[in-house]
DNA sequence: TTTCACTGATTTTTT
DNA sequence: ATCAGTGAAA
């Protein structure tokens, strides 16, 4: 233990020997934090204390094993296996396995992710014949979201006048009803939501003293991770598990906030000095991760924010290159620059492929770095976006697992009762719904009793029905002994899954013939795991668990030799020697909808401080002048952000462009300043003096959106003929000559005679052609 | 009841 | 570029 506590620096090893009390620690980024918060853990268990009586929450799954893993080489694994480690859902979801049933949630409820949720939303806002062009059920749910996540119930919404009006002025008086359903609906699946996971520990904790005494007395030391972006809900349940021995650690970087849109609330760590008696606060300056260069840089931005605990980030490493900025005409030279640098820097420098990162602000933008290493024969993975999980066929199989377990869940249902197709519609689903309502019973069990009402579903039908459960049942009978693997194996088989896919003979099909082979072979790998651990058995139940509360970035396969792809949020915690920050475009980074208030654009800008702060020896910046967006080719200025970098720090590879409308400072758009001084266009001769830009002039400033650009003129196809010829290569039909033209816009048909002899009618449609016949 | 072709709407970040 | 929803034919 002792030669452990040599390595870290004196500032990391005072908050790790401080065994009580309540201690924040803030975290300079690449400061060592999950150093500290590993041997604080073994410390305590040296001290005596028992790793049964230590919680410890993490942001992903991945960091809690990868935590454990190390203290199990300090202390000895034996010690290690009784630590409670993983994020906050992951923990409360067992937790409620154990006591829900208190709430009255049997203990297999169903997790629901976000597509469940909103198909959900939708089904209820259709029954409740509601328009669904105003109420958006995107929308909808991201309200239901806020409002669970401040422990807003329904009960408390429909007593808060505030919150009512509100959502009547959006044009949504019936939100509260909506809410209302949609729980209600969930409740009688037997389902939690992602927000209920957090939401019903809650109650738990407050309903119920004896269990909150309970878990207070088994958690006397907490660790809470990432303590930035805790939400109110979060925040309330660290807080009651707490209360009693106050011995609660946690760490964060308020510079690192940037989950605001999920709720997280920067004053939880700004204020956490409030929240209990003597608190110990320490402060991990010094990083020992990126260059003199880019901790400089990255201290140049984050100065610009006005909301933030001061803290001064220093480095005694190499003072390093210069952060370099690259412009390209397209997004797809773009791809090209980012593929020819990875390739030049790993061959001059003898590297792995895993020395490097691409980050962007959104998914989308994924598929021109991808195409352009693809290209170059660069090995790359993509985190996030469509996971592995997400995939139709991979959420068929798990529909029919979750359906095992708990008959009750609709989403799960609704999903496979007719796939593969057996004839099974609308029509009857809609009859078994109703009648569902109006027993009060779940739609299995009105499937299990047919016979007993009269539902006018003919005898073929019926039959259909009967199968269909009498085969779920089986399911249910064959996983009583055996496990998930074997489970799963028999079931993609025998519902025809397989087969359906088979058929098919699509390349398509195929890979996801492979897909679901893949899925298998990660259960049986689980449930072997699972098996070492002599207290768990490998069990359905558990692998639904682990997959409904798994991040993409859980299921790393170690050590790949691959370029790592993924969005700015889902590097926080990471570290690349090389990485590159692509799309550095206003409108995109920072985020067209997060340019209202300050406090958005600031989160923006923390975003960006994060993601330049992932580099360890070298940043590239790279945007373009234009990007395909909205299936559009559109015209892009330079972020905001590379400007605000010193520009010491810089080192400019192509010319540097000012952006055409001038980027305002925050203090010229959000304070009150001279508004006169931003009048927007010279008023003309006789308009009355302008007393400065109106407020929705200032919107529109606030959006930098260009004035004009000429690639959203009308299109027309006639004077476009050899737009057409160029986009006939372009696909690669060779070239040809255009018949006859008819439509236009978005709509033209072409009727087009290819050299080789070929004929081939073709659709444009949104710039690009499809083959009719 | 299922399938296919088409239309129109929609683009942030995630447990 | 993608996806959910729709209407008509099979």
């Amino acid at each position: 233990m002792q030669e452990y506590l040599q390595q870290l620096n004196e500032a990391q090893r005072a908050p790790v020997l401080q065994k009580d009390g309540a201690m924040i620690v803030i975290a300079g980024a690449g400061s060592g934090k999950t150093r500290v918060l590993t041997y604080r853990i073994a410390y305590l268990m040296s001290q005596g204390v028992d790793p049964f009586n230590i919680l410890s929450l993490t942001f992903t799954n991945k960091a809690a094993r990868e935590m454990k893993g190390r203290i199990s080489q300090i202390v000895g694994s034996s010690e290690a296996k009784n630590l409670w480690m993983g994020t906050f859902h992951s923990v409360f979801a067992k937790i409620l396995r154990f006591e829900g049933h208190r709430l009255g949630y049997p203990s297999n409820f169903t997790i629901y992710d976000t597509q469940d949720s909103h198909s959900v939303i939708r089904a209820v806002i259709k029954e409740m014949q509601l328009d669904k062009d105003v109420y958006k059920y995107k929308q909808v749910y991201s309200r239901i979201s806020s409002y669970k996540n401040s422990l807003i119930t329904v009960k408390a919404y429909f007593n808060n006048a505030e919150l009512m009006e509100a959502d009547a002025m959006a044009k949504m008086p019936r939100l509260g009803d909506i809410y209302n359903n949609y729980v209600e609906r969930c409740f009688k699946a037997g389902a939690m939501d992602f927000d209920d996971l957090l939401l019903k520990t809650n109650e738990l904790l407050t309903r119920f003293p004896e269990v909150l005494m309970h878990y207070q007395n088994r958690f006397r030391y907490i660790l809470v991770d990432e303590y930035q972006d805790t939400n109110h809900s979060q925040y309330l349940i660290v807080k009651a598990l707490s209360d009693r021995f106050q011995n609660i650690c946690v760490v964060g970087d308020d510079a690192q906030s940037i989950y605001a849109f999920r709720g997280a609330n920067i004053n939880n760590i700004l204020n956490f000095q409030k929240d209990y008696d003597d608190v110990k606060m320490y402060r991990l300056e010094q990083n020992y991760r990126s260059t003199k260069n880019i901790v400089n840089a990255a201290n140049s931005i984050i100065e610009k924010n006005k909301t933030r605990l001061e803290k001064i980030v220093w480095t005694a490493n190499d003072e390093g290159n210069k952060i370099k900025v690259n412009r390209t005409m397209t997004d797809g030279d773009e791809g090209r620059f980012v593929a020819s640098s990875i390739f030049e820097t790993a061959m001059n420098n003898q590297l792995n492929h895993n020395n490097f990162a691409v980050l962007y602000r959104t998914n989308a933008q994924s598929r021109a770095i991808e195409d352009a290493l693809r290209k170059r024969d660069i090995p790359y993975r993509i985190y996030g976006g469509l996971s592995f999980y997400q995939r139709k066929e991979i959420k068929d199989v798990i529909a029919y697992l979750r359906l095992i377990l708990n008959p009750k869940d609709e989403e799960a249902l609704k999903r496979v009762i007719n796939y593969p197709a057996r004839g099974i519609g609308q029509t009857t689903m809609e009859r078994i719904t109703v009648a569902a309502n109006h027993y009060n019973r779940s739609i299995f069990e009105v499937m299990q009793n047919l016979d007993k009402i009269n539902l006018k579903i003919n005898k073929g039908t019926q039959g259909k029905l009967e199968d269909f459960v009498t085969m779920i049942q089986s399911f249910q009978i064959f996983n009583k002994n055996q496990d998930a693997f074997q489970v799963a194996e028999h079931v993609a088989k025998k519902t025809g899954l397989l087969q359906e896919l088979k058929k098919d003979g699509t390349p398509e099909g195929i890979a996801r013939i492979e897909n679901i082979e893949e899925l298998l072979n990660g259960m049986r790998d689980f449930v072997e795991e699972q098996k070492e651990l002599a207290d768990t058995t490998g069990s359905l139940a558990e692998f639904l668990e682990d997959v409904a509360l798994a991040t993409d970035l859980d299921n790393e396969k170690g050590d790949d030799d691959k370029v790592a792809l993924m969005t700015v949020h889902l590097a926080k915690g990471l570290e690349f020697p090389y990485v590159y920050i692509v799309g550095m475009e206003e409108d995109l980074f920072p985020s067209g909808m997060n340019m209202n208030s300050r406090a958005e654009l600031e989160e923006e800008r923390r975003l960006f401080y994060v993601a330049l702060t992932r580099a360890e020896k070298q940043a590239f910046l790279t945007y373009t002048q234009s990007r395909y967006r909205w299936g559009k080719l559109i015209d892009a200025e330079p972020s905001r952000f590379i400007e605000e970098i010193d520009e010491s720090f810089l080192e400019y590879l192509t010319p540097k462009t000012e952006n055409r409308f001038k980027t305002l400072i925050d203090a010229d758009i959000f304070d009150e300043v001279d508004k006169s001084k931003l009048r927007l266009n010279k008023p003309k001769a006789g308009t009355p003096p302008s007393k400065g830009p109106s407020e929705a002039q200032l919107r529109k400033l606030r959006r930098l959106k260009p004035v004009s650009s000429d690639t959203n003129k009308n299109f027309d196809p006639k004077a476009a003929n050899l737009d057409i010829g160029t986009m006939v290569e372009h696909v690669r039909f060779g070239k040809g000559k255009i018949l006859s033209i008819e439509g236009k816009g978005a709509d033209t048909k072409a009727e087009i005679q290819f050299e080789n002899g070929g004929l081939k009618k073709l659709l444009l449609r949104f710039a690009k052609l499809e083959v009719l016949s």
